[in-house]
DNA sequence: ATCGGTTGTGCATACGCATACAGTCGCGGT
DNA sequence: ACCGCGACTGTATGCGTATGCACAACCGAT
């Protein structure tokens, strides 16, 4: 292995000044530098990101912590948060949350992670304030967590459910259904208190046997629409707490042969790549995926840099996208 | 930050046994390695993954290079290969190979990474031989590159064409056109091959004009059959380069109104669990996914651990799955 | 010519851990 | 009683980099 002594040697200099010349410090000589920069190329020498981690005090490294990488949604964020932190000189660790190994913020001490972007559905798993007393930084994406005070980039559902709900009821649907996120998550607990606020508005309430609650995950909106299926009479627009739940529930009325959606209408939120599809063609409150999943990195990215900056609490705002899977309800 | 010397002084021991303690060393009583540990659980200890990695010279992470991370083929990838790494005490850490910045080699020892998992598509651009220079153990996923000699996990397209060709000329298929992968990769190569010599066997032919090829991704397929369809009068069947390509042109054939299979069968690669879906019910040559990627970490996590025991080459069979896509040619 | 100040570089050291080596202690055998 | 050996544990050091500090050289001003 090539280290900076050897580029230090061959550029006739000391190995401080290596560090220092291809740091670009401003106390080194443009020639030094160049000379240094020369040595270092011919030795094919780039600088161990270890012994500099050690040194500094801490890695380039950031951790995204996710409940579950089979997920879709995970799967898109981490296209668009690899990139932008890339760019930013940082690298993508990914951590989830198995309660089967060791706390997180012990795992995250010890990988030596610079800071971590916190992106699990369920909210107390991870500990925020261990991880604070740790002063590793951390960043709240799609989701909250009032208590513990950190940047977040989340979503506002309200513009895209107001939209979606008031093209629901120009196209007559009274009868409205849903299948929720989880009950300890703020963003399955957000979307949930603003549907029944918008229903309310509209004078519509969601009864009691149309709500469904459960994991946002494929099975969640598959078995939903399977057992409302078989109590017969159920809604006639389904309202679901995520595109992944809604593709669930899209693929449970194929299987069925419930026509979507003179059967039965059915929304999502996310709007996902494959929502796009012309196979699916899902309406679905939707926001700017990749935005969010890069205004995190930022976020971290910043927080690392200076960790006594003021909050940040950036809210993406939703808009309705109607493809075809909400139409007028069924005679 | 708490460090080993904390809990040596709260243990009433030295730094070293600390150390030797907590990787179980044999030479240490059993009576101060409790010690040890309750000091260690005290403080909320966690040995420091950066020291340690300085110390013995190398990380507990591995690296997964991919060409694209939006592709779906990757995302699905990822889910296990973490989960066995995770399993062996390594973490996985994520590469693309862009041009644009320093070559593979270099930031893959810059960021001291234990080995790498290889799974780009394109061949050349990271340089393995300069990797093997390096000293880093690396394994090729879904890939093969003969002259770098290093273990690989591949499939055996073989058995699974078979199938699917022995099926479509029963179903009277003669037609056949093909989007393949793009020509600079063993995979899609291989692919191509295997399906030729198959079709040879049966006395048939690609005919020139019904071959595309392009990237492993949605728009090669998407694109292909607009292009062949504004051909007109092309295939009967469009065998696929994988399941991406696939479900592209299944789209395109859902959007310009051509019926799958009444107007044109359509086959695919790799069995995603997209593909499963009741919305898109892919006929497609399948392998176990998820054993190859958990096959690759475990490949690697023995290379890291032994670099020089013999060189391993898992091959996985394939199967046809026959699902919607392919019916009988139309009229 | 002398001196304060600036610029550029080297020296020493620290980061947290692992490990070769040296040392201590206690035990059993003669 | 002495020696030798094994069982533990401490001391010293190294991994590769960054950085505070000291120092040398040089500049311009008096």
């Amino acid at each position: 292995m090539v280290t900076s002594r050897d580029v230090a040697k061959l550029a006739g200099v000391s190995q401080p000044t290596v560090s220092r010349a291809l740091t670009d410090h401003p106390r080194v000589s443009e020639s030094t530098k160049k000379r240094v920069r020369d040595a270092a190329l011919a030795l094919g020498y780039s600088t161990n990101a270890i012994g500099r981690a050690l040194s500094v005090g801490r890695s380039d490294r950031i951790g995204l912590v996710v409940t579950d990488l089979e997920n879709q949604f995970y799967a898109n964020m981490i296209a668009p948060l690899h990139r932008e932190l890339e760019q930013h000189g940082h690298e993508l660790v990914l951590i989830t949350e198995s309660p089967a190994s060791a706390p997180l913020p012990e795992r995250v001490a010890a990988h030596g992670l610079a800071g971590v972007i916190l992106s699990t559905t369920t909210v107390d798993s991870v500990q925020p304030s261990r991880l604070r007393d740790r002063g590793i930084p951390f960043v709240y994406l799609n989701r909250t967590a009032p208590s513990a005070r950190a940047d977040s980039v989340t979503v506002d559902p309200e513009p895209g459910v107001r939209e979606l709900l008031s093209e629901a009821v120009a196209l007559g649907h009274t009868r409205i259904g849903a299948i929720f996120g989880p009950r300890n998550t703020s963003t399955g607990e957000q979307r949930e208190q603003v549907v029944r606020a918008v229903l309310d508005e509209h004078g519509l309430a969601l009864a009691q046997r149309d709500v469904l609650h459960g994991p946002f995950d494929f099975g969640t909106g598959y078995e939903g629409l399977r057992t409302l299926h078989e109590r017969g009479g159920g809604p006639t627009l389904l309202l679901c707490g995520n595109d992944v739940v809604a593709v669930g529930a899209l693929n449970a009325a194929a299987e069925l042969g419930v026509p979507v959606p003179a059967g039965i209408s059915i929304a999502g939120f996310d709007d996902l790549p494959t929502s796009r599809w012309a196979l699916v063609r899902l309406s679905t409150v939707a926001y700017d995926l990749d935005a969010v999943a890069r205004e995190a990195a930022r976020l971290v990215v910043a927080r690392v840099a200076k960790p006594d900056t003021e909050l940040a609490h950036v809210v993406y705002p939703t808009h309705y996208v109607s493809r075809a899977t909400v139409g007028g309800p069924r005679a």
